[in-house]
Formats: structure tokens, sequence, C-alpha cells
DNA sequence: CGCGGCTTTGATGTTCATCAAGTAAAGTGG
DNA sequence: CCACTTTACTTGATGAACATCAAAGCCGCG
């Protein structure tokens, strides 16, 4: 083996499988990796972007500043997410910042060396492009929900998404604040700790601080898509 | 010159200046162009994606149902933006439809002729890369705004994208709905109702059913950009 | 210990949806 | 072409959904 990353996901689907050997070597040569504690900002709105991220281990938060200051949560990105993303191959800058929300390990790529194996390589060029669509395809997915429903709704797709995008358990530490859920569904504070006492005293769910166990599913579920 | 099509911009930027003769002339093969009339449903969600298209004329709204049946508009296409966006590399349906709002001329490609292009010629795969990148990138912004804006600012924002984005005059004809516009911010009709009268009578706008006239632009900006 | 940020609850007000009713516009069949 | 139906649009009245303001408890941290 070439590089020290054997166990990684990506580099078996991306590098692996599609490259010969003097490419691996090229990838090897421009890939670094970093452990980066929690709540550190690693990309800010307006940064050049010089490399090609992804998320080998962690939690993150892609978010973007409105102009009176405030901010909105665009999506949460887990182990094996593209951290480059929906415009990484289309601008100069980035429009979104990335912060993480648990200590995190970040594999990234000198950006021109992507691209340029993007040019040499078309069914790399190919698997990127299906990545990175099924990325954007997410992520728009939940924002147009976010449009359409109730508060319900809204903070129902949040937990769901902990359950089952995640942390694949009934129980788990919720890994963001209450102001982070309101950043990322539009709504306040204060109503999504409503929603969340509501879902509480009707049983669905238990909460003790950070903690949160799903009690039942099916009714989060329904909440979720009928309203 | 091989192809009829030959003001295209599409052509001259993703063909002509990408391939060589023997592409050149595969791709006229595998192309076909269509006038369509308006209201025409030319994708319906779940259908098999089998060609790449974009639109060389006309204008088409993209939108997905819900699981009540209602319609949630998300984005409108106006002359040489890709009608495959978002999921068409990623996967082998379509998870939205659409339908042209007037006579529209649609070019395809067959998906596979397409697929073989970007595998073999790694500039054009960059290219398409960039542009698929950038479109899920506007889309994603505007619902972004969708999320976080007032019924103003909402409203505010289908205003402006007709103006400087489609028709680029202060007047014009609004190709949507008053019902097409709640569709796609997620209000109710008459609140959009309500919201446009409001607009006109504080003089931001005249209206005359289906025209509008954009009599104050700055102050509809200023109540997307703070609302 | 004290300070600041996160969380929670209650009271109140605003924003928006719903219901109802009516007008205008546009297609449909005779 | 006109009666007829349907669809789009508009306004008002009302209520529900959600935000804001205020106050208080909790917790981590210097």
């Amino acid at each position: 083996m070439i590089c020290s990353c054997n166990e990684c996901h990506i580099k078996k689907i991306f590098f692996e499988s599609l490259l010969d050997k003097d490419d691996l070597e090229k990838y090897c040569n421009a890939k670094s990796e970093q452990l980066i504690p929690a709540g550190t900002t690693i990309i800010n709105e307006g940064d050049e972007i010089k490399s090609f991220k992804y998320l080998y281990k962690g939690l993150i938060k892609l978010y973007r500043t409105n102009k009176d200051g405030t901010q909105q949560i665009i999506s949460f990105g887990k182990p094996m997410d593209f951290v480059s993303i929906h415009n990484i191959f289309s601008q100069k800058k980035y429009n979104y910042s990335v912060t993480t929300l648990e200590e995190s390990k970040v594999c990234r790529f000198d950006m021109s060396a992507i691209e340029e194996l993007i040019r040499s390589n078309g069914v790399f060029a190919q698997k990127i492009l299906e990545t990175t669509n099924a990325t954007s395809n997410k992520i728009l997915t939940s924002s147009l929900n976010l449009i359409s429903k109730s508060m319900y709704g809204k903070v129902a797709s949040v937990l769901l998404f902990f359950l089952d995008d995640v942390f694949m358990s009934n129980e788990f530490d919720l890994p963001i604040s209450r102001k982070e859920i309101a950043q990322y569904t539009g709504l306040s504070i204060e109503t999504v700790i409503r929603v969340i006492s509501t879902f509480r005293s009707d049983g669905l769910i238990k909460v003790y601080g950070k903690r949160i166990e799903i009690i039942d599913r099916e009714s989060l579920e329904a909440i979720f898509e009928h309203s």
C-alpha cells in the first residue's frame, strides 16, 4: 500500500478502484489530513477554494451569514461526506462557512490535483459528478422540506436526521444546541424548545438535556410526512 | 458546420470548443430537439432518466409532489438552463416534474452518449461538473432564502427573479399564476395576493392582471435583503 | 464566586393560513 | 355567438401558528 489511509471508504471508491499506480501516487502526494478539535471553524465564507475536502471522522455544520449577521445553517456533514460541495467546482471562493461540531478528521487534496485527475480520468470525473450531484440533491431536498413543513415537521426532520443518518440508534447525545436547530429550521429558539417539549409530553421522545431518546419513531415520521 | 443548431450557446461552450470532429459528429447524432407548447408536462416525477436535456427557448417550472398531492415548485428554468439537474447523474429516475410555462424548445441527448463523452473527455466532464454545480448552487441559495425571509421578502424575491434573470425589463407579463408563486414560496395564495396588493398600494409596483411594472426596485431589494 | 451563554416557561403580539364570499376572466358546449 | 362552468383573482373576517419579550434556572468557566 502506498498511502496510510487504508480503511477510508472514499479512498476505495474514488481512488483505488479508478486510478492506476502513477495516479495513485499523485493522489497520495496531493493529500493531507488533519485532526481538528470541536468548535473549530475550518472554512470561512469568502475564503479562496484551494483544496478539495472530505470528512473522515466527526461532524460538521455548513452555514452562511446573512447581512444582519445572523447565521443560517445549510446542512450537517458526517463521515465520508464531502465538505466541499455545491459551489466547489463553479466558483473561486466559498459561499459558506464550516465549523466542526465534534472532534473531526478532515482529509484534503490540492484542488489543482483533483482538477487534473478529472481532466485526465473520465471515469473518476463521472464518479465525482455523481457524488456532488447526490450531495446537492440531498441538501436541496431537506431544504425544500423546511420550506413546506410546519414547526413540528421541521423539528421532527432534525431528530430523524440524527437518528437515521448519524447515530443509527434510538438514544444519542444531540450534537447541536437548540439555537442551532433554530438556525437550521428558520424557527425561533423558543419555538424549537416548545416543540421538543411537546414531543416529550406527548411521549414521542425522552429528553435529558442534550440526551435524546426516541420512543415513538412512527409518530415522528407521520408528523414529518403530514405537516 | 455539422449540426443545425448554430446559434446555441450551449453548443458553443460545451461542444464546439471542447470536442474534436469525431466527437462532434457523435454529439450531433445523439441530439434531438422539440418545440413544446405551453402547459405541457415534459418530465413526470418517477420517469426514468433517459436523456440529458436543456432549454433552448422558453420557460419551465420544476416541481415535486408531496404525499398529500400538493405541488411544491423547486425552481424556474430559462433559456440555456439545464432541465436535467441535481439528480441527473446520481439517480435512475427523476425526483421532480417539469412543465412548460410558455412555448419552449427543448434539446436533448441520449444519456449514454453524454456519459460516454464524460468518460472519454475530461475537459468536457469538468465543464459539465462546473455547470451542474453552479445550477445546484443557485437553486439551493434561493431555497435557503425562502426559509429565512418573511412573506414580503419571499414575494419580492420572485419579482426580482423575473425582473433580473428572465425579462431584464421593468415591465413584463408575469408568466406564472398567484397560485404558482404560492407553491414556490410556501405561502398561501391569499397571502401572496395580499403582499402584491401591499406592494402596489405602497407604490413599489403597478399591477394590471398579469402585467407587472416595477416602479421602485431599490425598495423591493431592501425588503428582500432585510426581511 | 460571578459572569455569560444555553435552556425553559409564560404572557403577549405579529405574521400568516383558513374560511367565506364575491368579481373577473377564460374556456366549453350548444 | 351566448349561456354555462370552471378557474383565477381579490378582499374581509377570524383563528392558528409562530415570534418576541421578559424572567428565571442551569451549567461551564475564568
